[in-house]
DNA sequence: GCGAGCAGCGTACCT
DNA sequence: ACAGGTACGCTGCTCGCG
């Protein structure tokens, strides 16, 4: 008879060590939200004969302590490598922390030693984060519960913001008191403790600091949120609160289950786990969207991505003012701007935590990790749970020698067209969905399933004809060949195909379902949003395989994928021109064709489809009355590829790769462009066009121009410091320090062109110290370039802008 | 001495 | 710290020329 089990859903996973036995802790979230504790071996895998099994357990590892310690015991089991199955001994250990140890002092080849051990729990088990399971108290009774939809819990969730006094700029985390916290979950409000805001009914006044950070504690502890949110709260909020915790001679806890604060570091990510919560940092989730693409700005602080992503602008008191305000009395201004941070923190939370909560599910990695993850590493952890489930080792990380030499070995990548400047009408653009990934999965493309070589020694490097065969003959049954020769075994399914084929599935399925829901639904937003996760893990795969702390790497299958993606996008082309389609350009995927009929567009799609592989689909991306390709920058009249502007029948203007989409160059320039663009792809009007020009360049000219449309964004990447060559951007830089203000690694430096000075470095000025502007070098190295690309398309020279002369031919190009 | 041309560094973008 | 392909600005150097 089947024990009684509990439902709830699973929010978070770790472990603790206690009288010498190691416990899986989950945080399972049902009626009451509990911990419960599963008493569960480490252990990692052993290539040796059956007959060492005793031997085994006599190995002594020895810990950098100095420690000895030994496995607990051992068992066989079968596991899949490459090809083959073979039997291994699974060593059990008592700790987690004994497995690298005790690893280092066995003579066989060994496995899966370093997968972090809550992990290894829920591969183990099967468990998805964030779905419900049944559970009980202990020896290992959860489960998944199958045939249950997967639903998220309603996580509750509470963002908060704290300000510090800061007399000096950045302020001193040992003597700068906090003076007031923000929060916002079901309950919102400001606590603070001096006297001054009026009327005020979300401000509550505490004594002093000390019992301001207790009352903090307090409010968390009856708000008991699962999820608690701030922005950037790892590197600067909690280490300021614990800091002056200490110096206060208190205890902050904001955790559940006697959970403690610890700081983690996952890869070159700093995070900080808050025991018994998911503590979610939406800086390096910002980060990883604006990685992907997902969100586009210009800089990653609260306000900026707040603009961008919810479309509000608040009207916000300077940083630098918070300590004149708090010493004035007058604090009223400053509650209500610190609501305002953590109510945009909040409103951001709800729209990145159902991604985070999804890609949580999809890669079967715990919320708080999936938000310090990059993409590689959720890729590796989907594929380590697979490989669990299917009897599959785990292959190890390479070693540092390994990795230099992937590093220095590149892939060969995806083709690029040369395009024909000019300016054109009835431009269709068609697309491979997925181009990648389907071909992983059409091809069987995995380190498991390449077949090696048996004839020819070395890798095959895709160099010369077709080898093992007729060149164009195809292999015998039962493989794929490559066009780089790779052959791929058509008899099993390999782990990448096998899972990348279920996201794809996954994904066309829920594809389905949206279409039934009612937008804006809890229903619809969620399934939104896996749709997106899936999608998301999906496009990471081909990156994973060619990365070179991959687990997964391999050369020739990432090598297979980016050669079997120019064949098809080149056999794509050549088709098309043997349609008598003038092909413009094409990137990676994609083919921008000249048409005269739509039909003849989608019939020549239809024809392609009908010789592709099932997964592998053209699609139409749409139609365009008009599109503007420019020739590059020195180049004469070789067309510039990634860049292009496209003009879509509902008037929307698809810009891609122009300086006007690039934060490194002025709004005075980026605005005259996209206006000059308007005017030629809407109204096909070069003389407006000229217009918008002429008047730029004489407002330059009269100082008209304000600073902050001059200002030219560039990141610094590295430490100031630590720069080989001279740049506005670290000439910049280094007046702001001079000044007080913060240039790091990671800073947008905001610079504008000023007239003091020689070279252009010398002239930067930062925009917060500027005063004056340099009209010629705005004009001449900012705006001139960047209309000129197009109205040298139009037949005009740089001359006539600049001084009304006269214009050349192709006048009347419309 | 000076401008043109180029290499190298560095950043940001496209798929 | 997922891949490669690409454009282009600025600096600092070489080179040819006067």
């Amino acid at each position: 008879m089947a024990i009684s089990r509990k439902r709830a859903f699973f929010i978070d996973a770790g472990y603790t060590v206690r009288n010498g036995k190691t416990y899986v802790t989950l945080v399972l979230k049902g009626k009451k939200t509990v911990k419960r504790y599963y008493q569960y071996d480490p252990y990692f895998y052993v290539e040796a004969p059956v007959s060492r099994k005793d031997d085994l357990l006599q190995a002594r590892g020895v810990k950098k302590s100095g420690e000895i310690v030994m496995p607990v015991r051992v068992e066989v089991a079968e596991r899949k490598i490459g090809l083959e199955t073979k039997k291994m001994l699974k060593l059990f250990c008592r700790e987690p922390s004994h497995v690298p140890a005790i690893k280092a002092a066995i003579p066989f080849p060994c496995y899966e030693y370093n997968i972090p051990f809550s992990r290894r729990f829920i591969f183990d088990m099967g468990l998805t984060p964030l779905s419900v399971v049944h559970y009980e108290r202990e020896k290992r009774q959860i489960k998944r519960i199958s045939g249950v939809t997967q639903e998220d819990p309603r996580l509750s969730v509470m963002s908060f913001d704290i300000e510090t006094y800061n007399p000096q700029g950045a302020p001193r985390e040992e003597k700068d008191p906090v003076i007031m916290i923000s929060y916002c979950g079901k309950k919102k409000g400001v606590i603070t403790y001096k006297k001054g805001a009026q009327g005020q009914d979300f401000v509550e006044t505490l004594k002093g600091e000390e019992r301001m950070l207790e009352r903090f504690c307090e409010i968390v502890s009856e708000e008991d949120p699962d999820v608690l949110v701030g922005y950037n709260s790892a590197n600067f909020d909690l280490p300021y609160l614990n800091t002056r915790a200490n110096a206060l001679g208190m205890r902050l806890y904001l955790g559940r289950f006697g959970g403690q604060m610890k700081e983690v570091k996952k890869g070159l990510i700093n995070g900080v786990q808050i025991g018994g919560r998911v503590h979610f940092d939406l800086y390096p989730a910002v980060k990883f969207f604006g990685f992907i693409g997902i969100i586009k700005t210009q800089k990653f602080t609260l306000d900026a991505v707040a603009e961008d992503v919810l479309k509000q602008k608040k009207v916000k008191i300077k940083k630098e003012e918070i300590w004149q305000t708090w010493d004035s009395g007058d604090i009223g201004k400053l509650c209500e701007y610190s609501l305002v941070d953590a109510e945009l923190t909040s409103a951001l939370a709800s729209r990145f935590l159902p991604l985070e909560a999804e890609l949580s599910g999809v890669a079967k990695m715990p919320l708080f990790d999936t938000t310090l993850s990059t993409s590689g590493q959720l890729v590796e952890n989907l594929l380590m749970f697979h490989a669990t489930e299917r009897g599959e080792i785990i292959p190890s990380r390479p070693g540092g020698d390994a990795i230099m030499e992937r590093v220095n070995a590149p892939i060969q990548g995806a083709f690029v067209k040369l395009p024909e400047p000019g300016i054109y009408e009835n431009v269709a653009v068609l697309d491979f969905r997925g181009l990648y990934p389907s071909i992983i999965v059409s091809y069987n493309i995995d380190p498991g399933t390449l077949i090696e070589d048996e004839m020819r020694g070395g890798r095959g490097d895709g160099a010369g004809a077709a080898p093992g065969g007729a060149p164009g003959k195809p292999e015998s049954e039962g493989r794929f060949v490559s066009p780089t020769g790779a052959r791929f075994s058509k008899s099993a399914t390999g782990l990448i195909p096998f899972v990348l084929n279920y996201l794809i599935d996954k994904r066309m399925e829920l594809k389905k379902r949206l279409k039934t829901l009612e937008k804006a639904g809890d229903e619809y937003v969620r399934i939104e949003a896996r749709s997106h996760a899936l999608k998301i893990l999906a496009n990471s795969f081909y990156g994973y395989m060619g990365y070179a702390r991959s687990r997964w790497y391999s050369r020739p299958c990432a090598e297979s994928v980016t050669a079997w993606g120019r064949k098809h996008i080149m056999e794509t082309i050549a088709s098309a021109e043997g349609k008598g389609f003038s092909v413009l350009y094409s990137d990676t995927d994609s083919v921008f064709l000249l048409y005269k009929s739509k039909q003849d567009v989608l019939d020549f799609m239809n024809e392609i489809n009908k010789s592709l592989p099932e997964k592998m689909e053209l699609e139409l991306e749409g139609f365009y009355p008009r599109g503007v390709f420019v020739s590059k920058k020195g180049g004469g009249e070789r067309g510039a590829k990634k860049k292009y502007a496209l003009l879509g029948e509902d008037g929307r203007i698809k810009i891609r790769g122009f300086e006007l989409v690039r934060r490194d160059w002025s709004s005075v320039a980026k605005d005259t462009q996209r206006k000059v663009l308007e005017a030629i792809l809407k109204e096909g009007s070069k003389e407006k066009a000229v217009k918008i020009i002429r008047e730029i360049v004489a407002d330059l000219q009269d100082g008209k121009v304000p600073l902050e449309r001059l200002a030219i964004s560039t990141q610094l990447n590295k430490d100031p410091t630590r720069y080989e060559i001279v740049s506005p951007e670290l000439y910049a830089a280094k007046k702001m320090i001079a000044a007080g203000l913060v240039a790091e690694k990671g800073t947008v430096i905001s610079y504008v062109v000023g007239k003091a000075g020689k070279s252009i470095s010398e002239k930067a000025m930062p925009l917060e110290l500027a005063k004056d502007y340099d009209a010629d070098y705005y004009i001449n190295n900012q705006v001139l370039p960047a209309v000129m690309k197009i109205m040298k398309e139009l037949g005009y020279d740089e001359y006539s802008m600049k001084f009304g002369g006269k214009q050349k031919s192709l006048d009347n190009f419309f």
